[in-house]
RNA sequence: GCGGCCGUAGCUCAGUUGGUUAGAGCGCCAGAUUGUGAUUCUGGAUGCCGCCGGUUCAAGUCCGGUCGGCCGCCCCA
């Protein structure tokens, strides 16, 4: 084993699982578009003073998990550890505000500093929804058509379950978390010391602690259902009432509270039991209040990510790629003929391997390892004769075909191929 | 950041109570008519036994550290 090792917590994607990545991305890049959204890309580093005050100072993501570091000209920049503040940043920068809503697609690599375990990187990918300037719940009810759409069609929405909260609008939050605060600092003794720190930094997280001293002293904890105001209850009711009838399933979770400070109203989460302690597929929410906290105009916001490593290990093996044609040539004269033959096939788009190498038996050797589903022979006898030998390397049967009619001939032949493969592929 | 398990050919693994040149299967390479593959047969190469240090006459086997992987906690996609 060579000592050459990547950094911990990345990982290479040699094509095998690079097919797999792909079919995830353009799968949800397709959905995303028969919502109407359109693809963005932003940066993969920003200042770090955008994610500080995007995502929240306290947040574990911020305090102990960022990859900052200082340029050459001083500045603190922020290898991005989500893509929502970045399209936001993007957003504000590029004064978008009169093109709203804005409706965005995007997907691309993020990093955080933490203990890598099966379904957690250091560098991950994220596939990614945002619409910004639409305040209406009928829009967090579409953004979670997008998400059960994109699982749905990767075929693992069944293993999935959606999990919906509110937590409410910035009024009803606060007086939640004061009611809490004090609720917990009566019995501060019975917590355990996880909780304990979360009691300044972030109170709603005891809710979904996994402690049973937690879990007892929860069970008399006042509810953030309790607590939303009108406004927010109708909110929240609205949403439901959309899923219901978009026919999507969904469990409403009261001790469903997210780790990013910027969530209001809707919170969200697609988790499976499937990927070990990392249950969570993809999870967004509304944050109402994140353009407005990193500098620019109030703008309503709400989105979800999908992390695409955690997908690959539900998803089904993509669609095969289209199996190449091998051309075989041997001798001179026909290895000169076969480079532009292969040209003009992979014009046509078909491809194309060029077996160049050994001899014959080599040459389909390599031909099979490749998969090709026909070798194109063509030696002296044949140019001669204006034909090649067009060998179906799967039923092994070979005939002489004219030069020019080969690309005819090899149609017929893929659809032929195709109508066998109907029959008997079927799962 | 905390706790547990693990680290032997490209891959999956075996290596007896520490004892000579470290093994298997798969894969890879070559050959069995120098114009016919995928099946068969024969032969071959392959390893700083993760790394560093310690104990010992002797370490792949024991001890410590380190790097990496896996699992859980924290947190998240």
């Amino acid at each position: 084993m060579s000592k050459l090792q990547p950094v911990r917590g990345t990982h290479d994607l040699l094509p095998a699982d690079q097919a797999i990545f792909a079919h995830v991305v353009e799968t949800a890049r397709a959905v995303a578009h028969t919502y109407g959204y359109r693809e963005v890309a932003t940066p993969i580093f920003e200042f770090t003073e955008l994610f500080a005050r995007g995502i929240g100072e306290t947040t574990d993501v911020v305090s102990k998990e960022m990859y900052s570091f200082e340029d050459r000209g001083g500045e603190s920049l922020t290898l991005r550890p989500e893509l929502t503040a970045g399209i936001c940043r993007a957003f504000v920068s590029n004064g978008l505000t009169n093109e709203l809503p804005l409706k965005l697609f995007t997907a691309g690599a993020a990093f955080r500093y933490e203990r890598p375990q099966k379904g957690r990187q250091r560098q991950f990918h994220q596939i990614d929804v945002e619409v910004l300037g639409a305040p209406e719940p009928e829009c967090d009810v579409e953004v979670i058509s997008v998400a059960a759409d994109v699982l749905e069609r990767l075929e693992i929405l069944a293993r999935c379950e959606l999990r919906v909260n509110s937590l409410g609008d910035p009024e009803s939050r606060a007086a939640y978390r004061k009611v809490l605060v004090d609720y917990y600092t009566a019995h501060r003794g019975r917590l355990s010391e996880d909780s304990i720190r979360r009691l300044d930094r972030n109170p709603m997280r005891i809710l979904d602690s996994k402690d049973e001293g937690d879990r007892a002293v929860n069970a008399g904890a006042p509810s953030l259902a309790d607590h939303l105001n009108a406004a927010s209850t109708e909110f929240f009711d609205a949403v439901r009432r959309g899923l219901d009838a978009s026919g999507i399933a969904y469990k409403v979770d009261r001790s469903l509270v997210r780790g990013l400070d910027y969530y209001t109203h809707t919170a969200f989460e697609f988790v499976t039991e499937h990927l070990g302690a990392q249950g969570t597929v993809i999870g967004g929410g509304r944050y109402d209040g994140l353009i407005e906290q990193i500098g620019g105009p109030p703008t309503a916001g709400i989105g979800w990510a999908g992390g695409i490593e955690r997908l690959m290990m539900l998803a089904n093996a993509p669609p095969p790629d289209d199996r190449p044609i091998a051309i075989v040539p041997l001798g001179e004269a026909a290895e000169r003929q076969a480079l532009k033959l292969a040209r003009e096939m992979r014009a046509g788009g078909l491809a194309i391997e060029l077996a160049y190498k050994g001899n014959m038996k080599r040459r389909l050797q390599r031909a099979n390892k490749l998969q090709a589903s026909h070798a194109v022979i063509m030696g002296d006898a044949e140019l001669a004769k204006g034909v090649v030998a067009l060998k179906n390397l799967d039923s092994g049967e070979q005939r002489e075909v004219a030069l020019d009619e080969l690309v005819d001939e090899l149609e017929v032949e893929a659809m032929a191929s195709l109508s066998d493969l109907l029959g008997d592929v079927r799962d």
